[in-house]
RNA sequence: GUGGACAUAGCUCAACGGUUAGAGCACCGGUCUGUGGCACCGGGGGCUGUGGGUUCAAAUCCCAUUGUCCACCCCA
């Protein structure tokens, strides 16, 4: 083979279309219903949004995950990693804040990370994302993870749960974190070499070691929770009351943490444990201080992202099915008898289409033998049988390729036949 | 960045170091020139991922490289 795509790429090709297409519908759907316009930034965008952004201490931005090259301008420009500061900077240079109301936005599009793959993590994957800009009511979040729900619901999509945190604010984290450190002092020369580098990099990332030496230590670690600020405290539990109010059901895990180091307050994650290693199909959280990070006023967000790869997954986990089993086929396929009748073949299609008709032919056929295992391949629905009888009679063959049955009609009668056929 | 497993036809997989590398499915043709799915018969398809090495002889053993899958790190 003489050319392969790239290392934690993929391809979907035309039996997996209509799998991806339905799923981008129905988040289309959703974000209507809660009015969260569908926003497009570039992929392209300069480094330094995402090393701000992002944070510099991220893992995006520390392990070198993001794709940067230099361009003929010498202009460093990076793949975006993820959408959220993008979104900000559209919402900034968009002057949205001056719009009145909150900037309720939502994106779709691929994300770029130079990682090693693995089950559900690619180097180009999608995110569907949502952006709540301008609000800090905790009301907003209960909106996200509830978006979240109807979404999974909508999908049928079983045996998810979802986790919330609260990290705290400026006020009330880093008193946490000095808790944390002072708790792990005397403990970390017993815990993992990982641990050793996180208590002096980032202590909070030792709540997730998976290292099983290290469990104990954190099982009775202080938790953030406990060391909530007065309003934080309020925020979190008119968070819990809000989902609880509209039946969502939630679980709290007080060690979950965000990679990316703008969130404060909420945190969300929504997990499936069919899904392998990487359960997380979709997370987000309250981002209060990135638009000023980002060179705009002090504005409230909240957010949330979720990889439609992982999705897919999860709804070929969850249901049983395959993307291939999604396939819509051709509702009815032309069968031009003979070469010389192909022209009334096309006529016939063009005619179908304008009227919405999904039609196909296979020019390259002209015996009805041929046509129909062509057709019964590509499982048409129905056969339109376009021979020189029929064309002489003005009176067409239209066989159901399920059952066998077949009616005839001229090519208006049949038009308004396929089109009261359900898809 | 690290570790493990794997790499043979379009797909799923066989083949003890020893003739011309096989099977099922798929594809093409025929039985069947206006009726698909079924059946039978026939056919095309491979530098065994790539590059080295060991050997009289390599798909098979060794090394390297690339890729895939899975896991770590971390994340959607």
């Amino acid at each position: 083979m003489l050319y392969l795509k790239l290392k934690g790429t993929y391809d979907i090709p035309p039996a997996e279309s209509d799998f991806f297409e339905e799923a981008e519908n129905l988040m289309k759907e959703i974000a209507k219903s809660y009015c969260y316009k569908k926003v497009a930034f570039p992929i392209l965008e300069y480094a330094a949004l995402f090393t701000r952004g992002v944070g510099e201490s991220s893992d995006i931005v520390v392990k070198k995950e993001m794709y940067v090259f230099e361009d003929r301008g010498h202009r460093l420009i990076a793949l975006r990693p993820e959408g959220t500061a993008g979104a900000v900077r559209l919402y900034l240079e968009n002057g949205l804040a001056m719009q009145g109301y909150s900037a309720k936005m939502c994106y779709l599009g691929p994300m770029f990370r130079a990682e090693n793959p693995q089950a559900g993590r690619y180097r180009q994957f999608n995110q569907f994302g949502a952006e709540y800009i301008g609000d800090g009511s905790p009301a907003v979040d209960v909106e996200l993870i509830q978006m979240n729900q109807d979404l999974f619901e909508k999908l049928s999509i079983k045996d998810i749960n979802i986790y919330i945190n609260s990290i705290g604010c400026k006020e009330c984290r880093p008193a946490y974190l000095e808790k944390l450190k002072a708790y792990f002092a005397d403990k970390i020369g017993k815990m993992c070499a990982d641990c050793g580098k996180r208590f002096e990099t980032n202590v909070l990332r030792i709540l997730d070691c998976k290292e099983e030496s290290c469990r104990p230590f954190i099982d009775s670690a202080p938790i953030q929770l406990d060391s909530l600020c007065p309003a934080c405290g309020e925020h979190f539990s008119e968070v819990k009351k809000g989902l609880e109010n509209l039946k969502v059901l939630y679980e709290i895990d007080p060690r979950l943490v965000r990679g990316l180091d703008y969130y404060n307050r909420t945190v969300f994650e929504i997990k499936s444990k069919l899904l392998g290693s990487q359960s997380t199909i979709s997370a987000g959280g309250r981002y209060d201080y990135l638009v000023k990070e980002l060179g705009g006023m002090e504005t409230p967000a909240a957010g949330f992202a979720l990889g439609l790869e992982r999705l897919s997954m999860a709804i070929e986990a969850s249901r049983n099915v395959k993307r291939a089993d999604f396939y819509r086929p051709p509702l009815v396929y032309l069968a031009a008898i003979g070469r010389e009748n192909q022209s009334k073949a096309m006529e016939a299609a063009s005619l179908f289409r304008k009227k919405g008709i999904p039609a196909v032919t296979e020019y390259r056929y002209d015996s009805l033998k041929k046509h129909l295992k062509s057709a019964d391949a590509m499982k048409a629905v129905y056969a339109l049988f376009i021979g020189e009888e029929e064309i002489k009679n003005n009176a067409y063959v239209l066989r159901n390729l399920s059952d066998g049955t077949q009616t005839t009609g001229n090519l208006e009668e049949i038009a308004g036949f396929l089109t009261s056929v359900p898809l």
